[in-house]
DNA sequence: TATTGTTATACTCTATAACTATA
DNA sequence: TATAGTTATAGAGTATAACAATA
């Protein structure tokens, strides 16, 4: 049954696909919400608690400027807030308002749900093996900070 | 052997870990060789021949005027060429130049290279499994033309 | 001196709306 | 009238460089 007689693409290629298809149900769902993707993503990214900008920057891969802009408009929409740091007076930690924390709970799931549909598809084995060469792959690789659900408390705002 | 222990993540989740790696080896290596992401996905499109307009903004997901800006910045780079069509005089079909043909074949080996060393690190039977679920997947849900290697010719420039 | 974050600037990406030219 | 593509405009995203404040 793992014959390969279809013309399938070779597995770098499949990635690459994989990733836009992924990255385009992130973007509908983020517009759905009247988010930008990297809003949306952002707001996920703080789902688990408040976050300091630098390690912001190293879990989106971004400049600390762009960074500044990028939590400068999420402000200005109310979804986000910078709070000082009490042990040091020049960092800020960024959390969600109560807003922002409703909304990143609906993108979440709406891209859950689209992907499920997709996923839905494949037969069950192929769901499971993909859950554990997927998640042996980021794990090694993510800078994503993995927190556990804990301390996704104090919401502003 | 396919037991799950580990903190292993949701489907979901780990699909959208892998998208943002895989778009992260994407960007840098766009980035080596003086590309946008886009510029580089445009520039991967048309390797395969000279596409219109109007069928690039359904395999972009653009809107036609963002596809005009990210043609004329990629012509004003000497990247691509506008070509008009013999059959109709309102279209046009934009081609690789010989220049963004080199690019554009240079930026696919990078990709390739570092997903396959990342892909180097699975079991080979995870990654057969991988390529033949995920060519399932994107098979169905790709607008993208999955067109034969054939007519990747007349290259102007 | 090093680190945290912002500001200034320039460019790219993207969408909406209005437009031109051709079919 | 419909389609192919462009222009005008505005906002968002990003990087580089220079800066301020604190450690």
């Amino acid at each position: 049954m793992v014959t390969t007689k279809e013309p399938v693409l070779p597995l770098t290629d499949a990635l690459v696909r994989l990733a836009h298809l992924v990255q385009q149900v992130f973007a509908e769902v983020s517009r759905e919400h009247d988010l930008t993707p990297q809003q949306a993503q952002l707001l996920c990214l703080l789902m688990r608690g408040p976050v300091g900008m630098t390690e912001l920057t190293r879990s989106l891969h971004l400049e600390k400027s762009s960074l500044t802009g990028l939590v400068d408009r999420a402000e200005k929409r109310g979804l986000v807030a910078r709070c000082r740091d009490s042990r040091d007076r020049r960092a800020c930690r960024i959390a969600l308002t109560c807003d922002g924390a409703r909304v990143a709970v609906l993108a979440h799931e709406g891209v859950t749900e689209r992907l499920e549909a997709l996923m839905g598809e494949l037969p069950e084995e192929h769901r499971d093996l993909l859950t554990t060469a997927i998640s042996g792959l980021v794990a090694e690789h993510t800078t994503h900070p993995i927190r556990l659900p804990s301390d996704a408390t104090d919401l502003p705002g």
